[in-house]
Parts: structure tokens; C-alpha cells; sequence
DNA sequence: CTGAAAGCGCTTACAG
DNA sequence: CTGAAAGCGCTTACAG
């Protein structure tokens, strides 16, 4: 056995004992700093591995006095939905639960409807000295030069909401925008039948041809496709977020055709709800996304029939406690984490934890 | 303005020149000791108060060499399912997230289909002394008398899996039984019609009037009477748990009917599943409970349409953390946590956390 | 009822 | 390249 079960008994005092040097030493080797010969290293290290030594955590954090301080891009909660708010929460909770051991979060928001913004916090972040950053990278180009500078002065970034491949970040805190769309279909096969006409509805302003959107969109085709399923599957892709506009798009997209289920691949399910309640259309199902106020309401009056969710809130906690368990305890981090993909109705939303 | 900014700055040193006394003095009033007059009592509260002093758990947790210990008395994983497996999980993982600051956690597991066996941990626990407790009271009698025990000795405890009413737990971390009946027939609503006949399975040994599975079905069948449908439900109550028994009762109640849905209220929807299978039964739409291995594998093959999940890994989890929080962090902890109902069908099953 | 001192297991200047 | 000493903010005997 060369296993150490006295785990408790074994610190920096110890090592020193048996390598016949000084605490310092130890501590240089352990926090792999100059200064030390490479015979003594070696030798330090040898026994650190031998007595399979842990750092006492709490001992450690309360002689260096250093603060860890994260940092948190996201988009701000705006008028148009409090999505934001949900990843945020999450974010608060994980802060209030590692601050006693001297973690500090502070958090840059962005207005997601304007790139300037996100460049002007992210310069934010790097003009002081962060040790790790939470980050929404709603913008890709703008995203990626953001965390090439992280890497250059070595700080760990890790990506919620969205992933942006080709970067090095610690890890991916999200949803398989594919296989929630694929589930999406999966859904609205219960729910119709084979001859039913689909429509499929993109809300959002910015559009480009890595918008996460279109990977759900992909996913949602793909299940019919895959299951040899021909329905007719019409879309509607309405760049201009107000109800009278919405309106008019869906008045068009509806038009002549008989459509029996919608599926719109956001969070702004509910102005399309408000607008068959408001044209008093009944017979049209309906899936969405997201576990927000606004749809919560048509849920429940079995207007909007499922939402999926993919837990924001969780999303914002994780983040700050991967950054966290790396920074303080060394722990290993999952490249991808992907998020559970839940089915929320009119019965379980109560039950629910974004 | 009382609020103090300068939290870091505030420890027992200053606590105790503002009040003339040595920080030993501090210390005890902070812990509520005997031996300090009221008077020099009286005053430290108020600078403390005053201050709003908020204790360095780090400094706290070093200093005192004493270790937590909790006691974790649940079911052992059966033959018959792994079900336990999974709050054992979540046991585990918050065990390794917090043995960096000094809890311990010791796993008393027993056999849930013997109530001696469940005695004798309870013992076994009583016997040594323990900081915390978190138990699954599948036993309601053994259960009570076991925490009245801890009761007489200050000893918090949590429940999962199931409550236990009228007792002084620190918390229940579980599902709300009814609600996902209810959901239960919520979901079954929609995959079939109104003159379809339902069927009810119990399958289990141990079944009095307080069983958490009559929860469910009073909760499913809640829901086609408040929606005001007079749907035909039957009902088999299964003692045995073997293959052969269930395939005798359940031929047994199939038998001249035309049962369309059949809802089992726990987890042994595999045996039911496997039952249709090799009977030959392909229209029988299936919902039942819990993400095991087992129902894994009909789910995917879409023999089984809906499974119901209760987050069994993250009851263990919040257990351990709600009595670390409560024991470490003095954090006030809810009286009742209600776990997410979750839907899962074979789209999203890779996608679930348990 | 109260206080001075040692110590928890580390890190941080500082001195050599 | 290395070590002795002070200190992080508490708790724990021990002495009075």
C-alpha cells in the first residue's frame, strides 16, 4: 500500500520533515514557482506523490489573503424578455454560496441587441485583472477576439448559452441547440397527424448564418426527415421583434394555408400566442422555448402547449462553479456540459427549476 | 447608514476591543456558552449586531479540528433496481465537494423490502454520534420513532424520496407524489381518446394505506375527474414483484378489456414493458416512473412513451449540501423542497440528469 | 466570569 | 537558492 490513509496528518510540515528542508521550499514546489534547484524539487515532489499530500483548501485561502475575482458577460435583462434574468440568479446564487471563501463575482451586462456594447464590457474586463470570465458569446466575431486576449494573459473563460467552436475555453455550459430542435418535432408528432401542415417561426433580429436558431431548425427538419415523415413544413423568419409586426408576418405566413402547429425556435413563443388568442385561432398547436413570465401565462391557459427549457438559471450556477472548482480546488472540468433538455406543460411548470 | 462595507475588516480582534473584553469572551458569546455575565453578553451582541459581523467559516473550520459528521440511512441497490443507486450518487458527490472543509459522510444503507434491516441501521446510527441526518422513511412507524430519537439528541434531519408528516425535519427534498399523478393522466390525456379504458398497475411488496404509490394514483385519477372526462380505469395491485407473478396478474387484468394506456405508479414499468413485448401488444400506450437502466432500454425503443423523474442523484445531493448549509453556513434551509416533475421520452433521455 | 497564549495548515514578506 | 518568523481569523485548553 502506498496509499496514505492519515490524509489529515500529512501538510507542508511534514513534507518539510522528510525532505529535510523548509516549509517555504515546499510551498515554492507546490505552487511551482522559481527559485528552487531541481534536486530539491524533484525530491519535494517525489514525496508530495508519495504521501499523495492534498493542500488544506480553507488553510490555504485563509493565509493568501488573494481574492479570486470572476467576471460575468451576459446580456442584460431587457423590455423585451427576462431571459437574462434566469442565468443571472443562478450566477448570484453560486456567488453567495463560494464568498466566504473568498471569491468575488462581478458582472459586465450587455444589451444583446447591440454589438458596441458587448465590445465596450468586454474592454471592460480586460482592462482590470480577472482570474476567470463567465461568458454569453452572443456575438461570434466579437466573442472570439474577447477570449483570444483571455488567453493571452492565461484566464480561463468558459461559455454558457452558446458555444463557439475552434476556441480554447475551459468549457461549454449549454444546450444541444440540434437535438432540442430534433425533440421539438418529436413532440409535434404526437400531436398531429401525418397530413398536418407545420410552420416554423425564427424571432429575432440578428440573423447570421451561425445563429443558434437555425441549428434547431435543423434538428426540428431532421426528425421528419429521418422518420420518413413528409409533412409540409412552411417557415417564417421575422426579423423586426414587435407585436405589430410579428403580427403581419404571421398574418401572411398563415394565410391560405392550414396550418395546424406551430414551432417557434425561441423565447418569443408568447407573442405568437398573443396573436392567435388575439385572431382567435384555437386549433393551431403550439411549442416554444423557454421558461419565462410572458409564456408561462399562455401555458398555463393551455395556450402554448409545451415549452422546452434547457435551465438558464442552472446554466449561470455552473458557470461560476466550474470557474470556481478550477480555480480553487484544481478540479478537472468537462469541455461540454450539456444542459437537460426538459419538456415543461401546463401541469409540471410549477415543479419546475429554471 | 449601520451597514458595515468593510466586512473583511471585522472579526472577533475587533469585536473585542470595541467592547473592552479579549477575543475568548467574543468567542463565547458567538457560540452562545455558559460563562460570560449577561452584561459583557448583552453588549458584544450589540457590537455584533451592530457590525454585522459575518464569521470567516475558513479561519472557524481550521481552528476547530472538530469534523462533521452526517449519517446518509437509505436503501441499498436491489437485484431488482437500481433506483438507489442514483441519491447514493448525488450522496457521493457533494461528500467530495465539501470533505475539502471538514464534513464527513458515513452511508448506513438497508434493504427496503426488510423492516429489521432498516432497524438496525437506525441503531447503528444512534450508536455513534452524528451532526446531521438524511434518511429515505420508507418504514412510516420505524421512521418516527427513529427521528424522535434524534430529536431528544439535537440532531437535524432531512428527508427524501418521501415525507413524513408531523415530524420536525429540517427539510423534505423530494416529489410533490399527487402533482405527478397528475401529470401522469395529464400526459395520458393526450394520447388517447375519451372512450379509451385505462389501467393502473401498483406493483409492490410493501403497500399500506400510507403508501406514497396511492398518492400517485389518487393524483392521476384527480385529474380525468376535476377535467370533468369519465374515462374507465381499472386497477391491478401486484404484491409479487417476479416476472412470472406480474405476467400471471397481468394477463390477468388485460384480459377481455380493451385497455388502450396503462400508468405504473413506480418504477417496475420495465416488467410491465417486457410483459407487452413478449405478449405481442403493440397498442398499448405505456407511462410510468423513474430513469433506470431498465426502463432505459424500452424507452428508447419506444416500448414505454413517457417516464416520470424525480431528480433521485440531486435529492441526494441537496440533502447532503441542505445539512452542510445548515450546519456550517447557519443557513436558514426550506421547510419543503419540491423536486421538478420531469418528463422524459426517448428524445431527450441522453440529454437527463438524474 | 475572564484573558493570555498556542495552534489550525497554510502563505507572505524579508533576510541571508 | 533557502529558511525563520509573522500572520490569516478563528478555537481551544489552561490559568486565574
Amino acid at each position: 500500500m502506498t496509499e496514505n490513509n492519515d490524509t489529515e496528518l500529512v501538510g507542508v510540515k511534514e513534507i518539510a520533515r522528510r525532505a529535510n528542508v523548509s516549509i517555504a521550499t515546499v510551498d515554492r514546489v507546490l505552487h511551482n514557482r522559481t527559485g528552487v534547484s531541481l534536486k530539491t524539487k524533484d525530491k519535494i515532489n517525489a514525496i508530495i506523490a508519495e504521501l499523495d499530500y492534498r493542500p488544506n483548501i480553507m488553510a490555504r485561502r485563509l493565509a493568501s489573503k488573494k481574492v479570486l475575482r470572476i467576471a460575468v458577460l451576459i446580456p442584460s435583462v431587457s423590455s423585451e424578455t427576462d431571459y437574462w434574468d434566469a442565468p443571472l440568479t443562478g450566477v448570484s446564487q453560486a456567488e453567495a454560496e463560494i464568498k466566504a471563501y473568498g471569491i468575488t463575482v462581478e458582472k459586465f451586462l450587455f444589451d444583446q441587441n447591440d454589438k458596441a456594447s458587448f465590445h465596450a464590457q468586454a474592454r471592460n474586463v480586460l482592462k482590470d485583472y480577472y482570474d476567470g470570465v463567465l461568458l454569453a458569446p452572443m456575438f461570434v466575431e466579437e466573442s472570439k477576439e474577447f477570449v483570444e486576449a483571455c488567453q493571452k494573459r492565461d484566464i480561463p473563460y468558459i461559455f454558457i448559452n452558446s458555444d463557439v467552436p475552434g476556441t480554447n475555453c475551459l468549457s461549454y455550459i449549454g444546450p444541444d441547440l440540434y437535438r432540442s430542435g430534433y425533440l421539438g418535432a418529436h413532440l409535434a408528432n404526437y400531436l398531429i397527424n401525418n397530413e398536418d401542415k407545420i410552420l416554423i417561426v425564427n424571432i429575432s433580429q440578428e440573423m447570421d448564418n451561425h445563429h443558434h436558431l437555425l441549428r434547431k431548425e435543423e434538428g426540428f427538419r431532421a426528425y421528419f426527415s429521418e422518420n420518413g415523415k413528409s409533412m409540409s413544413i412552411a417557415k417564417a423568419d421575422i426579423r423586426r421583434t414587435d407585436y405589430p409586426s410579428v403580427k403581419k408576418e404571421l398574418t401572411l405566413a398563415l394565410q391560405a394555408k392550414d396550418v395546424r402547429l406551430i414551432f417557434v425556435t425561441n423565447s418569443r413563443v408568447s407573442v405568437v400566442s398573443r396573436f392567435l388568442e388575439e385572431s382567435g385561432i384555437r386549433d393551431i398547436v403550439l411549442i416554444g422555448y423557454d421558461f419565462i413570465k410572458e409564456n408561462i401565462d399562455y401555458l398555463k391557459r393551455q395556450k402554448i402547449d409545451f415549452l422546452i427549457c434547457q435551465k438558464p438559471q442552472e446554466q449561470g450556477y455552473r458557470g461560476i462553479m466550474f470557474l470556481y472548482n478550477h480555480l480553487v480546488h484544481s478540479a478537472s472540468i468537462d469541455r461540454t456540459y450539456y444542459m437537460p433538455i426538459d419538456i415543461i406543460t401546463c401541469e409540471n411548470y410549477q415543479f419546475y427549476r429554471n
